[in-house]
DNA sequence: TATGAATGAGAGTTCATTCAT
DNA sequence: CATGAATGAACTCTCATTCAT
């Protein structure tokens, strides 16, 4: 039963790390099925096509970065402080996974990419779209559409985490505390 | 001389259109011949591989994308109205070129996007490069490295046109106004 | 002991059904094992391949079509009401056991049938032969080959078979009787 | 033009070739490319798919089989003489086609076999049809469904021509005419 | 006996690219 | 310049068969 997950996850990470790198048409799942050291035919054994394999990758990587954001956090502090602390967090997160943001920011710009995909997957953040919206009922941030918001916190940060995979801008904590900074500036009331 | 140029034109927005519907995986050469009413073998005529044409796709639409932007650029007018003023433009070439946009983001998350290409790409935005540089010097915005000016700026206006056209968000004028306004708010020192 | 019977039975169930449906190529062991109830594992304790589990199940069908024939044979009677009775029976067994009809005629047109296959598998009609063959000495019967008067039987029989089964033709009694004069005609002296 | 005939005229032959001496199963597409002396890809350009290839090659064989046959057929004789003579060409180019027979039967009793084709399939041979038909009128043969009298045609020959196909049955112009006197007396009235 | 995950060869098919015309 | 038939490598996926459990 462990075996079986540590296979499935061998595969994921496998296709995470080579769609990462060679993006989707260059990644192949013979590649795949090598690099997580496994055969080619058993990937048919836990996804039904390298559609499917990508798709449940997405919802696996968006997930675990989901609980990994909000794992710290914490619902009694102030609004203010918890928006911080999910910057905080989220840019935390970009920048020591590398290897998803490529793949996320791939994937949400390319024809994989379905409102049926983003329904499920934007569950998983939930508490902190629900943080976002407490903060603009009690007007402590701009009246703006959650959308705008998203796009201030997940596309700004994982953009900038992709900038530094690249080595175009060296995001030190310093720098990101600035950054954080100027987003509460964007959207504080 | 005029109908060469017709036709590399006419496989270039073939290629755009397709691609930006289908992916690059997703869309064959012979349907890019197809789409631009050329032959299969005319393309590599004027272009030395798929990868060249899309590398030179992204070059021709990055500049035409700085060119309509600088278009109403007017470099006599105060700073901050000038900054406003771009990124008006930004925005109203995003949510104007869909297309376009698509592509750019499919591209540049791609492992098609290189340094080297970028370096050549960002020239085309000197001026605007140049105009935040100016404003930073004269302390009317923040000191972010020019990385950061650039994702608020463009990946921004990118990441909300996309959404736009996936149906996620209404992108009214008005919501544009509020959006630059919070935009300012973040970088304005 | 019965056990082991039922589930080598199951296998060969399963697999006319499939078949007789699917043709060889369009059923997998798997499916097999699947209709069957069985693991796909298993199978390979019963036969030894693919095709040894084909070439068994022609020679179990055949051996099961030539004793249901056989069921009411009686060699007492005179010899041509012995001919009607074999043609009459065989109609019946063809029209009652369509699947059968249907990969039996798969598989004598297919590459699995060989002549050796053929040689055990006729020693089942033995009987059925010898009749005509008594038929032709007593000049009851015309003097043409064996595989004349078989093709004229099985062959013909199977063939309408098909088409009932198909929706070409509906074979009511009475037809097949005016079906087996017109053999009989053929035939006789 | 005259190239493009003969390229797929040359993959039509070569699948037939190899599918009447190996099945659908064992002829891969890319044995076919390699009989017919052209690449795999090619036959993509022909051919949808391999299903539509031998969809394609049962149309082409049975066209050319029924052009074949009713060469000589000559409506002014007298109708007994008429079938005879179809009959008779039947025969003839079974026992001269071992090739086609083989395919033909294979390929009507598998699952590509489907109503549609058949419908299409039958018109090449509406004059035999019609000419059984009008003996039928006539009452110069029994009142039997146009099924049966073309099992008793088609079917009996084919099975004779696979069977001689296979070394187990002689079958000279003599036997030939002697099995024709018999069909007579089975269908005459 | 029995399972079913695992293997890996090989299938059908696609498509970037070439080249005779 | 232009065509599009042709190539063939590479891809995704299937499936007969094996074997640790």
């Amino acid at each position: 039963m462990n075996q079986i997950k540590d296979k499935r996850t061998a595969i994921l990470e496998a296709a995470l790390k080579l769609i990462s790198e060679n993006g989707f048409h260059g990644t192949a799942m013979s590649k795949v099925a090598k690099e997580a050291g496994v055969s080619a035919g058993i990937i048919y054994h836990y996804f039904d096509s390298k559609d499917d394999l990508i798709d449940d990758l997405y919802r696996t990587v968006k997930r675990k970065s989901a609980d990994t954001v909000l794992e710290s956090y914490d619902q009694s502090r102030p609004l203010r402080a918890q928006i911080r602390q999910i910057w905080e967090d989220i840019f935390k997160y970009c920048l020591r996974h590398p290897q998803e943001v490529i793949f996320m920011e791939q994937y949400s710009t390319s024809p994989y990419y379905r409102a049926e995909v983003e329904a499920d997957v934007s569950q998983y953040f939930t508490p902190i779209i629900a943080c976002f919206e407490r903060a603009r009922q009690e007007m402590i941030i701009k009246d703006l559409p959650q959308s705008v918001i998203a796009t201030l916190t997940l596309n700004v940060a994982s953009s900038l985490a992709q900038k530094q995979a690249a080595g175009l801008i060296n995001l030190t904590d310093e720098l990101v505390e600035r950054i954080i900074d100027a987003l509460w500036e964007a959207i504080r009331e």
